[in-house]
DNA sequence: GCTTGACTTCGAGTGCGCTCCAGGGGGTAC
DNA sequence: GTACCCCCTGGAGCGCACTCGAAGTCAAGC
């Protein structure tokens, strides 16, 4: 339960599977807020840092923010609704219901989207069947006979 | 089965659901080309135009080889593959093979992605879920009792 | 002290797929 | 003839999500 200080940004991007540039730029844009280190640590030296140049450090509530923000990212939620989204959470408990709202009306697109893609998917397939019964004759496999015609089409 | 001479861009365009700005692009990007008026018509004027100039005529095989570019990209394929793809099926039914490898290839992937946004609409309904048994204390539905502690999480 | 390496900032650059604009053609309607 | 509408071209612009570069900070190792 204890944050034991999390990651340094290139830990963290290994962890999550993404660049530190992307990292920051998602921090920049307004997504998440990262904490930095001068907070506490082992040794003390006299000062922490200069307050810019502190280096953030990722804990396990930064990853798993993250790691929901890949998803909605990679479900193609595009940046603006994510960060509205994210700024609900930090806004605290009572934004549950419309939190809830944009995760379902998103849920529902990204539904849609899986529909569209089995359809397109569907036609490539079709294709592809197109193909082998006109490839029998010529390039690769070998198998009975179909009649061998080019009745037009690409 | 007659071609009928076609329709205009703008009439391909309404039909296809694209704007007439992406035919144009997909023209000029080498991903088709589309056949120009000044073959026949009805009244020949002296001379059938500029040549440049010439308007667009889409008839079915157009139309179809559309639809199916329209497939690839809803799918997600880069428009440097598409290319390659219309450019063997403009070669001739001897690279059917290699059109087959290129679907298949594609395929693939679209699988792939198909999969992946499963697992992450997975995790979406999931956080609804913890959504709704969260909010049943505060904002909208009222259902029976469930522990309300907001025990850790976004 | 100097180098190395991982971090910091801000701002500019990239790649993709459109999308739009200026400037012009040409045919039909009034 | 001139208004209208759809068409044409080449090139510029845009939105998105990164991605990279320059210049600087800091801690650790030799």
């Amino acid at each position: 339960m204890l944050p034991a200080a999390g990651l340094s940004i290139g830990e963290a991007a290994l962890r999550l599977g993404v660049s530190v540039h992307t990292l920051r730029y998602y921090e920049r844009d307004g997504l998440l807020n990262v904490p930095r280190l001068p907070a506490a640590r082992e040794t003390e030296t006299v000062q922490p840092p200069d307050s810019r140049h502190a280096q953030r450090r990722y804990g396990e509530s930064e990853l798993s923010l993250l790691r929901f923000l890949l998803v909605l990212r990679g479900t193609g939620m595009p940046m603006s609704l994510i960060r509205r989204y994210m700024a609900l959470v930090r806004a605290g408990e009572d934004t549950v219901a419309e939190r809830r709202e944009l995760l379902v009306s998103h849920q529902r697109a990204v539904t849609a989207q899986i529909a569209a893609l089995g359809e397109n998917l569907k036609a490539i397939e079709q294709k592809i069947v197109k193909y082998d019964r006109a490839g029998g004759c010529a390039p690769l496999p070998a198998s009975e006979g179909t009649s061998c015609e080019t009745t037009g089409g690409h």
